[in-house]
DNA sequence: CCACCAGAGCTC
DNA sequence: AGCTCTGGTGGC
């Protein structure tokens, strides 16, 4: 008698072990109905045993019948989503779900594909650095890597991105290589058929791409690896970077990592050098309190636009290129503010900033809806509050648009992108002659599509104030991208207004990110932050649920930081992340789930 | 008298 | 997380 390992898909981490009827042949990567609780439930076959399990704290059941003629999974797929599992602390049976189309995990109908498609291992893995600043040469670099290395995989952090460098690729190859759908459905499951079926040379797509069920794998490019965009933004939270780095280890490919800036991890490990400082006068570092009070009518308040930012604009206008004036709405949007640290309030359940209602007299969290008295004071600096003193991106327009002549244009952009051909197009010839475009930090995908000549951060502090232990590196890096992104000429003028200008992180700019990564890894070096540690985000589901989770955990030696103020949530950082399992396995066993169970977040870097 | 539903309970 | 069983409700 033979029985089975079953992953049924769900939060928990152990899989189920079933009887196995004596005339099914399992192979693990096989989708098989099995009886789970009242009901039956799609699994995935793990492995076959010969032995019982020796406890028998539970009655086995048989499973039956297997669903499809072959394995869906194959072996290293497999693989890679048991370690996936473990690393993202999420488990197998979600990795799953987040791996194949939808209709795999809810519809029992036979899928017919052939059977063990996989090939074998190419040869031995190996990892390339590809940092350059300038796009277009490392997109050159890499398609001509990915040319000599098929089949191939590429990733980008946005769909968007994926799109213009499949449109970059020479013909002869776009041809054999297929866009990734960003969507489910249909489109995702032809993908996935005829990925699996052998049918494409290469596939380049976002994140999600990383699952292509390519039959074997020679080569991996991930592009603007340091991107906070491979990782998800809902549970499970997973990091696509890091799986595709493991899927190249597993497949034994060719590693390229690639972008204007390695992550910390990366930095730390390969130390790559590639870069070259911006000449004198590319950047521009402006205190802002210096600011022209540009009245905007309706607006009470004044837009800090400082006169170098504004000759600048001028100047870029006259050359008949574009200027973007960028600004965190987070540090505008939030009508109150502290005059002194520029911080605004914090919503204390979910991290976002309040907006003051004026008619209540009381504070909102523009994310999650808390509702908060005004504080006497700056909550972080003690400093005084100011109320009101923040005009929006619609301020920001008005000044623009009395910038700009009036025969160019003058755009808005709020968070969404530019996206279809259509607008692209449209924006592109509105464009031809120059204008500003005011927005978030996403205008920045315009350098891909317009002639940006200036770039300009309203409020440089605002991206690090965040409490966040990567604020400093995602300041530094939105503005790195703001110099380098785009057309390649290498001309951009970047202004940056703060409160204290070019110190800090910001000297860093001046020099490139070797010095920014040395002086950042020290101080996370000491205090045991990614990439040294790993630092995991839980959110408990109860009160009593985190109360356990964290005593366990104390137990087991380690030391949970509970700030208290998101109430269910608690961070700890670990050495590794094998021992921080075993001790949470307990609460992530099937009978748990009336508790419900913790979500946790890793980071890595 | 039974269709329809929200809520409880269970899971190798 | 699903899945099914339960028991209350209400329509005719």
């Amino acid at each position: 008698m033979s029985f089975c390992d079953v992953i049924v898909p769900g939060p928990w981490w152990n899989s189920l072990t079933y009887e196995l009827p004596a005339n099914e042949s399992a192979l693990p990567g096989s989708r098989i109905s099995v009886p789970v609780g009242r009901g039956r439930r799609i699994g995935w076959i793990e492995g076959v045993t010969s032995a019982p399990p020796a406890d028998g704290k539970f009655v086995l059941r048989k499973a039956g019948p297997i669903l499809d003629p072959a394995p869906l999974l194959a072996p290293r797929m497999l693989s890679l989503l048991q370690w996936g599992g473990k690393t993202f602390l999420c488990g197998t049976g979600e990795m799953i779900q987040t791996a194949l189309p939808g209709p795999f995990l809810s519809k029992k109908t036979p899928v017919d594909l052939p059977g063990p498609q996989e090939r074998p291992a190419g040869g031995e893995y190996r990892e390339f650095p590809l940092y350059l600043q300038n796009d277009g040469e490392r997109w050159a670099r890499a398609s001509a890597e990915l040319e000599e290395n098929t089949p191939f995989l590429a990733l980008f952090p946005e769909q968007t991105s994926a799109e213009a460098f499949h449109a970059f690729l020479p013909l002869s190859l776009r041809e054999k290589t297929l866009l990734w759908p960003s969507t489910g459905g249909a489109a995702l499951l032809k993908a996935w058929r005829t990925a699996r079926g052998g049918e494409w040379t290469g596939v380049v797509g976002g994140p999600g791409a990383v699952f292509a069920p390519l039959p074997a794998l020679s080569c991996i490019f991930v592009d603007e690896e340091s991107s906070g965009g491979y990782r998800s933004y809902k549970w499970p939270y997973l990091h696509s970077r890091t799986l595709a780095g493991r899927r190249a280890r597993l497949e034994g490919a060719l590693l390229l990592l690639g972008g204007r800036i390695p992550s910390s991890r990366l930095y730390l490990r390969c130390r790559p050098k590639f870069q070259n400082p911006p000449r004198r006068g590319m950047v521009k570092f402006v205190d802002m309190k210096k600011g022209i009070a540009s009245e905007s009518p309706g607006v009470s308040g004044t837009l800090p636009l400082t006169a170098p930012f504004l000759e600048e604009t001028q100047k870029c206008l006259e050359q008949g290129r574009t200027a973007l004036w960028l600004l965190d709405r987070k540090g505008y949007a939030g009508e109150v503010a502290c005059e002194e640290c520029g911080n605004p309030v914090w919503c204390k359940a979910c991290g976002s900033v309040m907006a003051w209602e004026e008619r209540k007299g009381r504070l909102r969290c523009s994310s999650c809806g808390a509702l908060a008295p005004l504080p006497e004071v700056c909550p972080i600096c003690r400093g005084v509050l100011l109320r009101g003193k923040r005009p929006g991106l619609e301020a920001l327009y008005t000044a623009a648009r009395s910038t700009a002549p009036s025969d160019l244009p003058v755009l808005l952009k709020e968070d969404q992108n530019i996206r279809g051909k259509k607008n692209r197009r449209a924006l592109k010839a509105s464009f031809s002659k120059g204008g500003i475009v005011a927005g978030t930090r996403s205008v920045l995908s315009l350098c891909d599509l317009l002639d940006v000549g200036f770039a300009g951060w309203i409020d440089a502090d605002a991206e690090a104030r965040r409490v966040a232990f990567q604020a400093k590196f995602t300041a530094y890096s939105m503005a790195w991208e703001s110099l380098w992104r785009g057309n390649g000429k290498e001309d951009r003028v970047l202004v940056l207004q703060s409160r204290r200008p070019g110190s800090g992180w910001q000297k860093a700019l001046l020099s490139g990110w070797e010095v920014f990564w040395r002086q950042e890894l020290k101080e996370r070096k000491e205090l045991d932050l990614p990439p040294f540690f790993f630092l995991l985000e839980v959110k408990a589901p109860s009160q009593e649920s985190k109360e356990s989770i964290m005593a366990a955990l104390e137990k087991g030696g380690l030391v949970p930081m509970d700030p208290g103020d998101p109430a269910l949530r608690f961070w700890i950082s670990v050495k590794s992340l094998a021992g921080v399992a075993e001790m949470l396995a307990p609460f992530y066993s099937i009978g748990n789930s009336t508790a419900g169970f913790p979500e946790i977040s890793v980071w890595i870097d």
